[in-house]
DNA sequence: GCAATTGATAGCGTGTCTCTATTGGTGAGT
DNA sequence: ACTCACCAATAGAGACACGCTATCAATTGC
């Protein structure tokens, strides 16, 4: 299972202008790349599967037609395995042949074998419709303990024999993540300023006004945007979108913002907002959790306009599956609507 | 896994002399053999290990360097397996490549392919000095109740990956069967009057003779053959090697037998000895089973001639493992000695 | 003893794997 | 902004491996 040679060599793309053609068996290195007949080389697939039928057969002709060859290929082949392995299969027993027990146990390991690579073949195929195997999803810190619980169990039902690995990143270093490959997907707000990426929207999340229950808007069912002129907007440190989308909302509503106060997450700003220190806007998806009965929070809506900021699932353009995220952000957003 | 393509039609080997050369692809029955390249057929071990070394590397040049090939072969290679499996398993990512969702799951399943085959080879090796897999036994009806607790550890111990199967037969058939290579060795008395088979002596189980108690011959702590002369003695009924030897036995000591009284086992020919029905011989390494105390059996040895069985490890002489079969002979040997 | 069956061997052709050489494209340094 | 270095893909050629047909050797059954 050492599929690396690496001894401190370098590449073997190494150019060596002198190395003509006609040696089939040196790269550019100059290091020897084992043939098949050497010893310690794996066998062939289709050598085990000429060792599979002679053993269910125990018989080469018919092994040979199961295989759909002729006898000396078969024969052949099997001879070559057992130069490759060092063991006899075969005995010559009367006038046919008898696999040894070595014999039948090899082929009990090439059928797991077979069966395995069988089963990798399938894997594939479901691949094309469904995804399989380890997903890197990165999400956003104001979007991660809001949405994710409610968006992943569409995911395991979708695509069952997936694997979802989480991660927790600002904007900036999710994109650069997911544009260097290391994350598949990414669950974020617009806007993304990046031609690489395409983007499914799963969520219109309005911002609410959040405030302590004593607070002097509390006592009003909406507020308007101009309201909070005079308040005390607490912001996410930099480097959150929630942030820019904050301030830029403030500066549409004339407010100005000294950016004195800052939080290290949503959570902690809630409770600097249940304490008085001031009001913020919440994402209507951490309602539920951060301005929940007995958090000291409560939140108002606007009455005039609606801000929001749009979560979106994201992925890169050329991704082989860019078709069946698109799905999957369609199956989100419809989850996230039926909710509603 | 179905390593079978039986459909009612005969061998591949039937020669069609109207099918020239030229044709790779079909052999005498005009069967379609699917190419490596046809949809279905599994992968190549060295694609798996090229996709391995890619999932590994993230790079296609050090992915090459590792399997000792130049880069355009390892690109060439994975582009042929994402044409097979039907997936994309890289993608081009700035100046690089990554490995897609669905590349990282199969290369996850080519690991453990390669991982199966590199123990198949092990064990391939392993075989060279040691027996593996299953091990099919036969042992003669009045040695395997009475032998193979002893010696069957021994096996286990000096081959410890072998899965022993055992099959309880008479000479004639046990040979038969060893002869067809459906059994790997046999555990038996001699003579063995074949060409085909070798054997290790493993022990010499003399011969006792066996009664009642209260028999007039159980007075004495030895009796001379000749002393079975007028007794009845016992016998297993035909087919049974003991049965010979008995009466090759009785011959020499001048004893007729009618033959009239036959047991289907030395365990029913012993409860009929106690039953007072006649005297047996015995052979030594039954005693301590079918003589100790309780059973109404007791033995004695004989004084004059030493009447004895050989009992033997028996295999076929061209058998590859050959060698390891009289290896472990001569264990068993040494083992049932040290116990007596 | 003779014919049929079975597997091994010999010889040859084709396909495929690998190589070298080159191109296209991206990112970093000046 | 331009050039250079790096990386992977492509093109073309050669060598090996695999599969075929034809034949031989050995064994069994009539």
């Amino acid at each position: 299972m050492d599929i690396d040679g690496r001894q401190g060599v370098g590449h073997a793309t190494t150019k060596r202008p002198g190395n003509g053609a006609g040696n089939g068996n040196r790269n550019g290195n100059g290091r020897r790349r084992p043939f098949l007949t050497s010893i310690g080389m794996r066998p062939t697939i289709r050598q085990l599967e000429y060792l599979v039928a002679l053993d269910t057969h125990g018989h080469v002709g018919r092994a040979a037609a199961a295989c759909f060859v002729t006898q000396p290929t078969l024969s052949a082949q099997i001879r070559e395995l057992e130069k490759h392995v060092g063991v006899a299969v075969t005995e010559r027993v009367g006038r046919g042949i008898a696999v040894t027990a070595a014999g039948r146990e090899l082929a009990a390991r090439a059928r797991v074998i077979l069966q395995a690579a069988d089963e990798l073949l399938e894997s594939a195929h479901r691949s094309e419709t469904e995804l399989t195997g380890p997903l890197r999803v990165g999400a956003i810190p104001t979007v991660a303990p809001y949405l994710l619980a409610r968006v992943l169990p569409a995911v395991r039902e979708r695509h069952p024999s997936v694997e979802v690995h989480l991660l927790e990143l600002q904007t900036t270093p999710l994109l650069a993540a997911l544009g260097a490959a290391e994350l598949d997907l990414g669950l974020m707000a617009l806007p993304i300023d990046d031609e690489r990426f395409d983007h499914e929207v799963v969520l219109v999340d309005p911002f609410l006004l959040a405030m302590a229950p004593d607070h002097r808007l509390a006592n009003q069912s909406h507020v308007s945007l101009r309201g909070i002129r005079d308040e005390t907007v607490l912001l996410l440190e930099d480097g959150h979108c929630l942030r820019d989308q904050t301030l830029e909302i403030c500066d549409r509503a004339g407010a100005g913002n000294d950016g004195g106060i800052q939080g290290t997450s949503l959570h902690t700003i809630c409770q600097m907002v249940a304490a008085g220190m001031g009001v913020t806007l919440l994402p209507a998806s951490a309602r539920q959790v951060e301005a929940r009965d007995g958090t000291g929070v409560v939140v108002r809506h606007f009455s005039d306009t609606k801000p929001s900021r749009e979560v979106v699932l994201a992925w890169r353009k050329p991704a082989p599956a860019a078709a069946l995220y698109r799905d999957l952000g369609q199956l989100m957003a419809s989850r996230l609507a039926e909710a509603a």
